[in-house]
DNA sequence: TACTATTTATAAGA
DNA sequence: CTCTTATAAATAGTA
C-alpha cells in the first residue's frame, strides 16, 4: 500500500557526504573552526542563545539581500520563545525609561517594502488551514508575546510620531533627517536601534533609498552600548 | 545640527575588505567560481530569476535550520512580483487539471510550527505603522496576487481535506501516511509538492516529527517532473 | 565580542 | 531546472 509518505521527489539536494568519522583532531590549529552540527534543537541553553543571535542576524541579512537582488517582496518574522517571569504592569507609553523592559518573548522582523505591507497581503483566511497542528504552543505564553508586541508597537508608534513632527515641513519623504534634538536620548537610542539595520542596508544603495523596513521589538544589549555618530 | 541620520551604531559588522581590484584573472580554472556581487537589483532578468530561485531555497532552508536549532518560532514569506497578464476566470476548485494555472505572482512560505500559526501571532494593528511608506506597489497587482493566493489556498485546502479523509482512523497524528490511493495523480503531485520540503526537513528529526509547515503556492515546473518514490 | 578554521551558500558556466 | 567548480559568506567552537 503506497503512502503519501512514500513519495520523495528528485530534489536531489546533493546529499552532503558526512565528514569522515575518523576525524583527525586538528593539532596546532588555534580553533577547530566551524564544525558540522546536526540540525536539531540545541539543548545547551547558552549555545542555543548564541546560535540564535548569529543566525537571526544571518536570516535577516539574507532576506534583505534577497529582496534587493531579486526585487521580490518578502518578510522574515522571528519570535524568540522566552520567558514571561512576572507579569508586567502597564508599560510607560512614551518610554521614559528607554530601557525596553524585557517582556515575554521578542519579535524581530524585516520586510520589503515593509513588514506590515507584506503581512497585509497575506491576510490569513480563518480556518483554511488544512494541516492538523501537531504541536501546541502554550496559549498563555502566546498571548503574552502578542500583548508584549502590541505594547512595543504602540510605543514605537508614539516615538515615530514624535520623529515625524520633528521632520522639516515639505520634506516628509526624508523623515530620517529629522532633527535628533527633538528626541530625548532614551527615545533616540531606541529609535536609532530600530533604524540601525534599515540604514545599514540602505547605505548599500546608490541613491540611499530605503527599500526595507526593519524592526526589532527586543530589549537592547545588556551592556549599554555607546552609539557612535557618523554621517550617514 | 545633528540628524537622526547621523547616528551610526558600533555594530561594526567587520567591514569586509573588498577583494583586490587588481584581481588576477583566473587562468586555467574551469570557472570563475562565486564572484562578489553588489547587493543591488539584478537588472538582467534571466540572472535575476536564477538568483531568485537559489536564494529563495537558501532563505527557506535557513529559516528551517534556525527554528530547529534554536526552538524559535519564525516565518519566511516570499512573494515573487510577477505578471498578471490577463485576469483568470474562476479556477477549478478541486483541481481537475493538476496544473496550477500560473496566477499573478507566487507565494512561498515556511513557518514554525506553521505559517499561519506565526502569522496569527502578528495580527497587525491597522494604522499603527509610523514609517511613511516611500514606495507604493501597484494596487491592482497587489489585489491580483492576494486573490491568486486565496484561490490557491482554497484549492490546497480542498486537497488537504481529501487527504485527511484518507487518514486511517485513530492515527490522526500521522496524517502524512494517508493512503496515497485516495488521491488522484494530479492531486497527489500537487500535494506532494507542498509536502516535499516539509518532509525533507522532518527527516532530519530522530522522531520524524514535523516541526515545520511549508507551502508553495506557485506553479510547478514547466516540464512535468517525474516524481520518484521512496520510503520516507 | 573577536577570531579562526571550516562548512555552506552561490555566482558562473555548461 | 540541473550539475559542476571555484570562491565568497556564514558560522561553530573558543578565548
Amino acid at each position: 500500500m503506497a503512502h503519501v509518505a512514500d513519495v520523495i521527489f528528485s530534489f536531489a539536494q546533493t546529499v552532503i557526504a558526512p565528514k569522515d568519522p575518523a576525524y583527525s583532531k586538528a593539532e596546532g590549529k588555534k580553533t577547530k573552526g566551524k564544525q558540522v552540527i546536526e540540525i536539531r534543537r540545541i539543548e545547551n541553553k547558552e549555545r542555543r542563545q548564541v546560535t540564535f543571535s548569529k543566525r537571526k542576524a544571518g536570516l535577516l541579512k539574507k532576506q534583505s539581500e534577497f529582496s534587493l537582488l531579486c526585487g521580490a517582496q518578502a518578510v522574515v518574522i522571528i519570535f524568540s520563545k522566552k520567558q514571561e517571569p512576572h507579569p508586567q504592569q502597564g508599560d510607560n507609553e512614551a518610554g521614559k525609561g528607554g530601557k525596553p523592559s524585557g517582556g515575554g518573548g521578542n519579535l524581530f522582523a524585516m520586510g520589503t517594502p515593509s513588514v506590515d505591507h507584506v503581512l497585509r497581503r497575506v491576510d490569513p483566511l480563518p480556518g483554511d488551514e488544512f494541516l492538523p497542528t501537531l504541536e501546541h504552543v502554550d496559549a498563555a505564553a502566546e498571548r503574552a508575546v502578542v500583548e508584549s508586541m502590541r505594547r512595543r508597537r504602540r510605543r514605537m508608534s508614539a516615538i515615530g510620531a514624535k520623529v515625524l513632527k520633528a521632520v522639516p515641513a515639505g520634506r516628509e519623504r526624508f523623515w530620517w533627517e529629522a532633527d535628533v534634538q527633538a528626541l530625548g536620548e532614551a527615545e533616540l537610542l531606541e529609535f536609532a536601534r530600530a533604524l540601525q539595520r534599515l540604514r545599514d542596508y540602505a547605505r548599500r544603495r546608490p541613491a540611499y533609498k530605503p527599500e526595507h523596513s526593519s524592526f526589532e521589538f527586543a530589549p537592547g544589549p545588556r551592556k549599554k552600548v555607546r552609539p557612535k555618530f557618523a554621517v550617514f
